[in-house]
DNA sequence: TATTGTATAATTGTATACAATATTAAAAAC
DNA sequence: GTTTTTAATATTGTATACAATTATACAATA
């Protein structure tokens, strides 16, 4: 298989990476819930660490907006609201249909090799139900084509949001059909973007992006209703 | 004079708040350059306090992207390309109509008012030529308007953004008839979202973004030719 | 009982000490 | 003279110690 790991979670060698990421991910699996205090004593001896490296973690944490800092009191955990969600999309919206259009004019060889070994995972997957695979390869997806837009802020920003929609993404996957129409959208964008057709690309990506929070919040509304 | 503290900076008490905004300024105002490296011991006696503070401010200018860090080696400033700031426009342009259009429908009375009197003050210091006066108002005009869209994670993605139009802004205001235009604009746009007329509201926003960013490219121009 | 004051404990803020790693300089080998 | 090896130095990584602040418990008072 080829290398990604570009494209997979950068675990940070250092252990204040190690803990900002295990903060982040029981954030966004809910180990830690909307308004936790987040102890630093605590949290440095649950992960067997000193409290300096909690400290930076939690400081980045703060800047990520997934806590509230307040000064000598601590810093407590800031959850994805319904609403946050809706943002999220809403602003994915905005900004994915530009990076495909840019990914269509700048994406190198080497990436475009990446996609479609991607998308080609993808198709075997899709047809074993393998969802925590086809999780890993969506984000891989889109991650190369936030890469390949060429531009290191529009990268930097879409892969913060990234992380968020992670954690909403696994349910639209679990369920075969979304599945099957996600693998087909991926396609369509891909050689849109092989093919160098700006226009195509962006505007398959905003449907994709379209439809995927079509489908969210038809769940959601399933769910509580 | 009405409290706006929460649009100044909010200058946090803790040593490394102050240290990650004195750094981030430094980098902005070109006190530290693309590539100079951070070294640890030297930025905390220079600013009188232990490595740290300090430390904890690098870590949140990494995430920033202003900075990049290599384990065990250091920090060295990511300064701010012609490109990067170009896509910083194209992204306010995709976001800020969006924000303004939501402030039409959820702004506060409150916030109405504080908008009011930015736009009054920026009436007055334009007749001044009052460029530094000008730009903090430019800033809690726009930072307002983020807020009072009600969603927490434009607010905090505008805002990033928001540093790095900063410190490309005094260049525009310093000419008063880029001044003049930006005045009337603004004004324009606070009534669109007074009377909550949406539609107006975003389409007014963009232009401003527009022509913000078209007079920043005339001046670059200018100068580099 | 409610409230205030005080002492104690817990927690965060910062500095410093030591360990691990990387850089640099000097010496040895070729 | 160039390259390699090795020691010295500098820098980052982490842990711990102490100071400052905040929370808690309990007693004294109204």
């Amino acid at each position: 298989m080829r290398d990604n790991k570009q494209n997979e979670i950068e675990s940070n060698q250092s252990l204040h990476g190690k803990v900002f990421d295990q903060l982040k991910n029981g954030i966004l699996n809910g180990k830690y819930k909307h308004g936790d205090l987040l102890n630093e004593v605590k949290m440095a001896e649950e992960m067997g660490v000193s409290r300096t490296p909690v400290r930076e973690a939690l400081r980045q944490l703060e800047l990520e907006g997934l806590a509230a800092y307040t000064p000598n009191k601590g810093v407590v955990v800031r959850g994805l609201s319904r609403e946050d969600i809706k943002d999220i999309y809403q602003i994915r919206l905005m900004i994915e249909g530009m990076t495909a259009r840019r990914a269509a004019e700048n994406i190198t060889e080497e990436e475009l090799a990446e996609l479609k070994e991607y998308i080609e995972l993808e198709e075997f997957y899709t047809g074993r139900d393998d969802v925590k695979q086809l999780s890993r390869l969506d984000s891989c997806f889109h991650e190369t084509i936030y890469k390949a837009c060429g531009s290191r802020l529009l990268t930097k920003t879409l892969k913060a949001f990234h992380h968020y929609v992670k954690s909403v993404r696994d349910i639209s996957l679990s369920c075969p059909e979304r599945a099957k129409e996600t693998y087909s959208e991926h396609k369509a964008i891909y050689e849109a973007i092989r093919d160098r057709d700006r226009e195509l690309a962006e505007i398959l990506m905003e449907q994709h992006v379209r439809n995927a929070t079509a489908f969210m919040e038809k769940q959601n509304y399933e769910k509580t209703s």
